[in-house]
RNA sequence: GGGCGAUUAGCUCAGCUGGCUAGAGCGCCACAUUGACAUUGUGGAGGUCAGAGGUUCGACUCCUCUAUCGCCCACCA
């Protein structure tokens, strides 16, 4: 087959895939150990990015790599319905019919987005077979798929059972414009300025008032109490009186005290608003103050407000009390200040805090358990700091809100009774509104679960490895391969919901990437218009070249930008085992059938020792998920060894078999680094019949050490003479003269071809310019003009050398370095230290002469 | 307030458990041109490894402090 002059990836690569994917190498095996990777599943309906081109290429790696070692391999691919994302995005295509939620029924709600995913569905899967993921397709787990909602029930059920399920009236982080609540973990805080108001409150007992300090004027528009600090000597007397509310004359309110005051802060008096305030609600619960709710679900101030204030927003509020409170006196100042502010992380609205009925998981039995796994180092990770970040999450963490008030996700399998809103029970008739269990009557929670929830579950669910089916071996899964942004949403769930359901950690090892930043190490953003498409850069260089630019010089959990000159590289390094091919398949013959490679040249030996040190690299630096320096190890074998030395030698020599075995080998030691052109190069070679990416990993050839040295001999007499040359004036090639050196002599056509000289003959006379460097009878036939002009380039060699030398000498004298390093280091630095004395002995009987 | 990470060549970054004159890609300079490849070849220049101390025979690497940048968590009346 003729190989177009250079490589054309989007010739290839589709058709490349096609064969993959029907050929079934993509699933699993059935027999090696098992190895497998849950990918984390993108969004069904969105694009990807970047950074999934980066968890991509990443996962790949190590999958193609571990089924060519003769794994049983499964990577098993997955869509997210993205629960809130996708909400957001069907939100906003209703507001443009006009429409909303509220228009309609959670089951109506479902269906239609439902169908709107459905429609979108399939990019992403497209994209992701764009960028080469040997993923098992047939396995593919949808996040809404039948299994998933059976499994999530069953675990649902298993926590409610054993009590660690409870429903209660809690603070939650609750966006008003998007009418959900949020974990903890989805708030953003953002620093804001702000200022801070003083408003005095009137004491009822006696004359007098007290002042508190708020950044929240508008929720002193009803309050549960004031507060102080029980040891503070200001306020000791007050405890027990009353204050009016200044704005509603007549409504008297506690004043109590609790240590939660900083005495130190403000005026030492707040008031306690528990139905807007994490704290304050824990302060109301142990005093038995009343829950006053002054802003609504809509972000709207409530009935509990005076009526001027009523159905405003909290801005709005906060503008008209201020005025009021100066009308009647009661502000007492006001001063700038920062503090920062819960906004909703998708459209940035400010987080209220209110009061709702939601579910809640306890999570304190399950943190204990994830500890104890990951002390024991029954789970690792890379990097090694992030199990530090998670330890110190997990000791941090409150009770999980489950609850989510959107229709997009898993409903609630709960239903409350009509008659005693306290009698919840379990049941999985999600699709009735209401249902009748022993008499009584039941209605269902509209609620829908955290998708953190479910894909909390993701390692056994997508493994089926609560029914026992066939990828049930698969499961612990080997590494869990994912962004360090969603260590804790994420990879925490999946432990200690992973441990409490199947008793086992869900996977043995950890590996997280960081952000891939745009080329000035900027974060992307569809704001900054900085964000890079993997499709573009696929079109225009290819997915190999994306992929070995992608992962080039990135490591673990750091955040890094992107480079389009690696990904240049990327590009040039397939063309180069492109032209490599080229080259071999040229020499071969169309009809070329290879037998087993007999070394018989120094170079022979030299290239199989080469190629079988980069596979044991490899093999390390890919156990170690140092995934940049296998890429590169592979890279500078197959540019520098294979092309640069090993076919540049074989020019002068004819082994058909070396030859075979050599691009064999290269190919596929690229291969989980580059799979689209080392396939397309193996698919047109005559020899193979076979798949790459369904063979092994080399096996490690036989070579002769001693060749193998001589070769490295023999290269630097070859640098040494393109040096020297390359120095002179002029474009003059020019003969290598030896004398009696049997290696040159053996290897004198070798020698001409790669140092481009005029010819290699024996002397019996010196002359001309020494090879210094590479320690042999060799020398340059140049003019003496020539090696005059040549002598300031010697100076100055000269004058390191004797550099290096003192420095050296200088090492040697030191009793302690002799005594106390390493016996071979100070061994190396002797023969060093002799072979630069050689070196300078040559270069000054050199300059000698020219004296 | 607590924690983490970064600071190495013009740019983007490697450098694992301390040890050959600190590396890569791109960029730069010089030379090479039709027979694998200009998406090339050959040779080269370019770094007091953020700063200051310390440990050590030896520090880019370990420890302490400082500076700058970034991230996470908590609190915020």
């Amino acid at each position: 087959m003729n190989l177009a002059k250079a490589y054309d990836p989007n010739q290839y690569e589709p058709n490349i895939y096609a064969m993959w994917e029907t050929s079934g190498v993509f699933a699993p095996r059935g027999e090696g150990e098992p190895y497998s990777i849950v990918m984390p599943p993108p969004n069904a309906n969105g694009n990807l990015h970047i950074g999934h081109a980066l968890m991509a290429n990443l996962e790949d790696v190590l999958i193609r790599y571990y089924r060519m070692k003769g794994r049983d391999v499964a990577y098993i691919p997955g869509a997210d319905h993205a629960g809130f994302e996708t909400w957001v995005v069907y939100e906003r295509e209703l507001a443009k019919k006009g429409q909303s939620r509220f228009d309609f029924s959670r089951e109506q709600l479902y269906a239609q987005v439902w169908n709107f995913v459905d429609e979108q569905r399939g990019n992403m899967e497209l994209q992701l077979r764009a960028l080469g993921v040997s993923a098992s397709w047939d396995d593919l787990v949808f996040t809404l798929d039948e299994k998933v909602i059976t499994t999530v029930y069953a675990t649902f059920k298993k926590l409610w059972d054993d009590g660690l399920i409870y429903r209660a009236e809690r603070i939650v982080n609750y966006c008003t414009v998007h009418q959900t609540s949020f974990a903890d973990i989805e708030v953003e805080y953002k620093e804001e300025k702000s200022k801070l108001w003083k408003i005095a409150f009137p004491l009822m007992e006696k004359e007098g008032e007290l002042v508190i300090a708020t950044t929240r004027p508008e929720t002193k528009l009803g309050q549960s109490a004031l507060m102080v600090h029980p040891d503070d000597e200001r306020y000791k007397a007050y405890i027990g009186m009353h204050v009016f509310q200044p704005l509603v004359p007549g409504i008297e309110i506690p004043i109590i005290a609790d240590e939660h005051v900083d005495p130190a802060y403000g005026t030492g008096v707040v008031t306690v608003t528990p139905a807007h305030d994490p704290n304050d609600f824990e302060v109301a619960r142990k005093h038995n103050l009343p829950l006053i709710e002054l802003i609504g679900t809509g972000g709207r101030m409530t009935e509990n407000v005076p009526e001027s204030f009523r159905g405003l927003t909290v801005m709005e509020a906060r503008e008209k009390i201020i005025p009021a409170l100066q009308a009647v006196e009661a502000l007492r100042g006001e001063e700038d200040m920062t503090h920062s502010v819960g906004h909703c992380y998708k459209c940035g609205s400010v987080i209220e805090p209110l009061v709702r009925d939601q579910w809640f998981l306890k999570v304190k039995p399950m943190v204990e358990k994830a500890k104890q796994a990951i002390e024991s180092g029954e789970i690792t990770f890379f990097p090694k700091s992030k199990q530090h970040a998670l330890i110190q999450y997990y000791d941090n963490l409150r009770d999980w809100n489950l609850s989510r008030q959107i229709p997009w996700g898993i409903p609630i399998p709960a239903f409350q009774s009509e008659t005693d809103p306290n009698d919840w029970i379990y049941d999985e008739r999600v699709d009735e509104k209401t249902i009748v269990v022993n008499g009584t009557t039941y209605k269902r929670e509209e609620d829908t679960f955290d998708t953190w929830f479910s894909s909390g579950q993701w390692p056994f669910i997508t493994t089926d490895h609560l029914s026992g089916g066939k990828l049930d071996r698969f499961y612990p899964n080997s590494v869990m391969e994912t962004g360090h942004d969603i260590l804790y949403p994420w990879v925490s769930r999946m432990i200690m919901l992973g441990l409490y359901v199947t008793g086992k950690v869900p996977f043995k090892e950890v590996y997280l990437h960081g952000l891939v930043l745009d080329e000035h190490g900027q974060k992307m953003s569809k704001s900054k218009g900085n964000v890079i498409n993997p499709m573009e850069i696929i079109a225009e260089y290819g997915s190999d070249a994306l992929r070995l630019g992608i992962v080039a010089s990135r490591s673990a959990g750091q955040n890094q930008a992107f480079s389009t000159s690696k990904v240049v590289a990327g590009r040039n390094f397939c063309n180069k085992l492109w032209n490599i091919a080229r080259f071999i398949e040229g020499k071969l013959g169309e009809n070329y059938q290879p037998t087993a490679p007999v070394p018989t040249t120094l170079v022979d030996h030299w290239i199989i020792r080469e190629l079988n040190t980069a596979a044991a690299t490899i093999e390390d630096q890919l156990g170690a998920y140092r995934f940049a320096e296998a890429a590169e190890t592979v890279y500078h074998t197959i540019w520098d060894n294979v092309a640069d030395w090993f076919i540049e030698a074989s020019k002068t020599q004819d082994n058909p078999d070396m030859l075979a075995w050599v691009l064999d080998t290269s190919l596929k030691i690229a291969h989980p680094f580059a799979p689209f052109v080392t396939e397309t190069i193996w698919q047109s070679l005559s020899w193979h019949d076979d798949i790459l990416a369904g063979t092994s990993w080399p096996e490690v050839g036989s070579y002769d050490d001693i060749a193998a040295a001589e070769f490295e001999q023999l290269q630097k007499l070859v640098v040494e003479a393109r040096y020297v040359t390359a120095e002179l004036p002029g474009n003059e090639k020019y003969t290598l003269l030896y004398q009696n050196d049997s290696l040159i002599a053996d290897n004198a056509e070798l020698i001409k071809h790669l140092g481009r000289l005029k010819g290699v003959d024996s002397t019996g006379q010196a002359r001309g310019l020494r090879i210094a460097a590479a320690n042999r009878e060799a020398w340059l036939d140049v003019s003496e003009e020539t090696l005059y002009e040549h002598q300031t380039n010697l100076e100055v060699r000269l004058a390191e050398t004797r550099q290096f030398i003192k420095t050296l000498e200088a090492r040697l004298a030191n009793e302690s370095y002799v005594s106390k390093a390493p016996a071979h280091l100070v061994e190396e630095t002797r023969k060093e230290l002799d072979a630069k004395k050689t070196l300078v002995e040559r270069l000054e009987t050199e300059l000698e002469v020219l004296a």
